[in-house]
DNA sequence: ATTATTCCCTAGTTTATTACTAGGGATTTA
DNA sequence: TAAATCCCTAGTAATAAACTAGGGAATAAT
């Protein structure tokens, strides 16, 4: 039951640029150093986030990547999906399946899996980068 | 974000003790096929199940095995985080990580994993065996 | 113009895991 | 004693994860 590092390390990165959102680019190498992230392998994560269209992209130098969203409109279910595919614990629990599986509509263990998969979503979808940004703060306020 | 057929197919293994629960142990031949699985394969996923006290075996001709406790008293989660590890969707975020993350305490993103191991965890530990066994008879009324 | 910066793309690599298969031994009932 | 059954270990093929490496294309600053 475990999470690739794709959908962590992206949204750490989605998290990163949300936090210092603006109207100028951030260039990759400063998001992975800050994350401390490998920048080519976030390179390759960006990229379908890109395709996806939940950042946009300045070529060139001053450069970098910016939300194509405000922060308030990205959910962290829009992150995962793009990096993980659909949110299944199983095959034949995603939206997409179009499978063989004989025993599909009466399979009582595939009915547990597709609860499984609706919380998931929920708690997913109901987190926005904003409210990741608000409890970054609140933590940093408890600090002092 | 998936499982692994473990995690499944001793769900269905299960479920198949469950549904058939009585004094009587039964051969995991006769699980595997009713469920339509590897028997070798159901072996090695059945022996953690017996360790970790959920199955009892009994050997020898008419032997097989029975669930230790009454469908009422498994759960989903018990038998899943027996064959999947601990829930977790990032080894960080896993009850009994001893980790190195040099920004556990601080790291947002984890908190968000946080959230979906909890309500993973809530769903797995709210559906029992015998709750299986009940939505599979509804389903069965439907059908008539 | 040129150089530095940055995004963009593809291919290769290492390691681990998954999902098995295979086969033999131990135990018990008929 | 034979058949049924659990029990255990080792091997294996395929896949995916998590990168590394390196070069090309666009743009801004000089």
């Amino acid at each position: 039951m475990k999470l690739s590092t794709k959908g962590h390390y992206g949204l750490k990165a989605m998290y990163d640029l949300a936090l210092h959102y603006s109207n100028d680019p951030i260039p990759l190498k400063t998001v992975a150093e800050r994350q401390r992230l490998s920048e080519n392998y976030l390179e390759q994560l960006i990229a379908a986030l890109r395709k996806a269209g939940l950042v946009r992209s300045v070529r060139g130098a001053q450069g970098g990547y910016i939300l194509a969203k405000p922060p308030e409109e990205i959910t962290v279910g829009d992150v995962v999906r793009v990096l993980e595919g659909p949110i299944a614990p199983l095959e034949c629990v995603s939206e997409e399946y179009i499978g063989d599986c004989d025993q599909f509509n009466y399979c009582i263990s595939r009915n547990v899996w597709a609860k499984v998969r609706d919380s998931i979503s929920d708690v997913l979808d109901s987190i926005s980068l904003a409210d990741m940004c608000r409890e970054a703060k609140e933590i940093d306020q408890l600090r002092k």
